[in-house]
DNA sequence: TTTACTGTTCACCA
DNA sequence: GTGGTGAACAGTAA
């Protein structure tokens, strides 16, 4: 499900709802959506943390504890969180249940489904190295003033690879996905398979600006009230209305009207016009 | 029945 | 070291 744009609505549609929480219980139902520490571990270190903060880093959540301890999580492709009524019934596919409390002594839980089953949880108490997360590889943010054309150009202009797979890679920027590339590169006027060692000056700067404007505009875009969120179950909250490319194959271009193309680079499948993205 | 899928990592090969 | 491909993870939906 989730890109950045996805991932900062999740986070700041359940971060008001679980603030000044304290988790009571933990409830693995599915133990491989635990990374790190054991289960066992995990469980019990999580009990009695009161929550401060949701912070994104790339697609990653990071639920921030009084005290510095994190619990870091990825949806990866269809993984959800749900703030719900204690006594609601538990959904299709949840795997973890947190039970919170607030100030007042009001209980709800904090619950992640994942049709898919490949989102991960880590725990790292206030000392722990985030390595074993991945996270302290992650390139610069989107909205980072080192996401410079420069940086970007120096990063990937001696590469051979498509410009697309770079924008995906994780260690270069972090939070493109698939549907988002498509998105930068048709908004760039660049072919997604452009070889990154023929991009010219321009194009790292078009894409150094592209980057952080189209995809803060389109969390905006994804704004959702915490009932609509929580009606969808979580789900429905992205505005496939306002993707211009991704999901369009064989439609018109919004731009010149040619026919938008869909192909698969580096395994992924693609959508880009011909007119509007040359190749080179 | 077959195929594709918003993410990431790893194995294997040229 | 670089790059390309495919598989793995697992379930759903078209």
């Amino acid at each position: 499900m989730p890109e950045l744009p996805e991932v900062e609505t999740v986070r700041r549609v359940v971060e008001p709802q679980i603030t000044g929480c304290t988790v009571t219980e933990v409830l693995v139902l599915h133990t491989q959506v635990v990374a790190h520490p054991s289960v066992d571990v995990f469980c019990e270190k999580l009990r009695g943390q009161r929550i401060r903060a949701i912070v994104r880093r790339g697609k990653f959540l990071q639920i921030v504890m009084e005290g510095g301890a994190r619990l870091v999580l990825h949806l990866r492709m269809t993984g959800q969180l749900l703030v719900t009524p204690e006594e609601q019934e538990r959904e299709k596919h949840t795997h973890l249940v947190l039970t919170l409390e607030d100030a007042g002594g009001e209980r709800k839980h904090l619950r992640y489904l994942d049709v898919r089953r490949f989102g991960r949880f880590w725990f790292l108490g206030a000392e722990e190295e985030e390595a074993v997360t991945g996270m302290d590889r992650l390139g610069p943010e989107p909205f980072s003033p080192e996401l410079t054309a420069a940086y970007l150009a120096r990063t990937l202009n001696h590469r051979r690879i498509a410009i697309k797979e770079g924008l995906l890679d994780q260690h270069v920027v972090a939070g493109i996905g698939n549907i988002y590339a498509d998105e930068i590169l048709f908004s760039t006027g660049i072919h997604p398979e452009t070889p990154c060692c023929r991009l010219a000056e321009e194009d790292w700067e078009k894409l150094a600006e592209r980057i952080p404007a189209l995809l803060a505009d389109l969390t905006e875009k994804n704004a959702i009230s915490p009932e609509a969120y929580f009606r969808s179950r979580g789900k429905e909250y992205r505005n496939t209305p306002y993707l211009k490319i991704y999901g369009h194959g064989g439609e018109a271009c919004p731009r010149c009207g040619d026919e938008l193309l869909k192909t698969r680079v580096g395994g992924r499948s693609s959508v880009f016009c011909p007119h509007c993205q040359k190749e080179r």
